[in-house]
DNA sequence: TCATTTTCGGAGATACTCTCCGTTTTAAGC
DNA sequence: GCTTAAAACGGAGAGTATCTCCGAAAATGA
């Protein structure tokens, strides 16, 4: 049925084929469970003590080597994003309901008000955020900002589209500049700046 | 971390005497000649290799112990500090330029629109700013924050003064926002981006 | 069961920040 | 100029972080 593999390995014998036809072993269970397990007790400590516990530590209340840590997650930031992903997935899918069911602007206010809520409720999520930003090598599959970045750039080009905004408008600008509000800002009225700014991106953004 | 008495005693010591008729000893040519050499070399090296240069490395070329270098600067957030202080401050001293030469709108503009140029042309300034930022003891002699940060805030005033600008809208808000953008952005087009941002802020803080 | 592959986990290489303290230099008084 | 105390120097090194290497162990497929 298949060709040989045999045949096969010794003609490209560990050369890195393209087409790694080779049946791809079944995972092992314990890898998996100790990714699980190490996502958890991040989660948990991240939550807890913030975004700047050591990757040992995380190990250690792991109760994994470092080794282990880092063959699964590559450093902080690999870590920081699996943490966050569904989190940030979230806040991405959102946009579709938004979509369906409002006008075009009252679809963006809504979406920058949800992201304005959840970084000011979950105040961890914008150092990890930042340090994500930070990291230039922006890997087709890994990197959080495209999936958020790809919501509003989405919503402002309908809005765009509608007329109601101006063509020049850059929905990942947008994005950025309420993040640097939100960013390392710990004034207690936090939310009401960054919504007072929602209102002020919105209304510069229309068209004349 | 713990604040020895040793510490806390030298800087009673400095403090202004209710008698001062202890002689100020006339401060010691080397230690001013060494403090200006190392800011020269800092700001010579962060500009080519970037604001993450090792404070050890920064020492060797200095050619002095890092004992000498942690004396003048308690860490690199001081030293980044004192290297863009002057920078930061030309920016802040244009306030009054814009103040006196042009109406309150058009000087938040002006103003705006200097710091985006400020921050695009000397790209290691993000950084630096942004590490100052982070650092949350602000002493009221060092922070630099305060000194852009009031530049801006007393043009809002104005605007919002004269009625041009609404008076919910916050001066320290808008300059973070055009931070976000500015801060760990490389697109080319950076600075029109930018621009184009000073004009939905400027737009959307207008009274309707 | 056996051979192969994958993962585990910790010792340790490397790097960085910052401190301690003996030594050296300087300014001021004599 | 000489003396002396204060001030600054500089480097060894403590403490901590990231990340790697590799022998041991475990799981998978035959």
């Amino acid at each position: 049925m298949n060709i040989s593999g045999e045949d096969l390995r010794l003609q490209v014998h560990r050369m890195p084929s393209p087409f790694p036809k080779t049946a791809p072993r079944k995972p092992r269970a314990d890898a998996a469970k100790n990714r699980a397990h190490i996502l958890a007790v991040a989660k948990e400590v991240f939550y807890r003590k913030g975004g700047e516990v050591s990757m040992d530590e995380i190990a250690k209340l792991a109760g994994v080597g470092p080794g282990t840590l880092y063959r699964h997650f590559a450093n902080r930031t690999a870590l920081l994003e699996a943490v966050y992903r569904i989190e940030l997935e979230k806040l991405a899918a959102a946009e579709r309901e938004f979509t369906e069911t409002l006008p075009p602007v009252e679809a963006v206010r809504a979406w920058m008000t949800l992201f304005v809520d959840y970084l000011a409720a979950k105040q961890i999520l914008a150092p990890a955020l930042s340090e994500m930003m930070a990291q230039e090598s922006c890997s087709v599959y890994s990197c959080a900002m495209d999936v958020i970045g790809g919501a509003i750039t989405r919503l402002v080009g309908r809005a765009i589209a509608s007329g109601e905004v101006r063509p020049d408008v850059n929905g990942m600008d947008l994005l950025w500049a309420l993040f640097g509000v939100l960013n390392g800002n710990t004034a207690p009225d936090l939310r009401e700046k960054a919504k007072r700014l929602v209102e002020i991106l919105i209304l510069g953004s229309r068209t004349a």
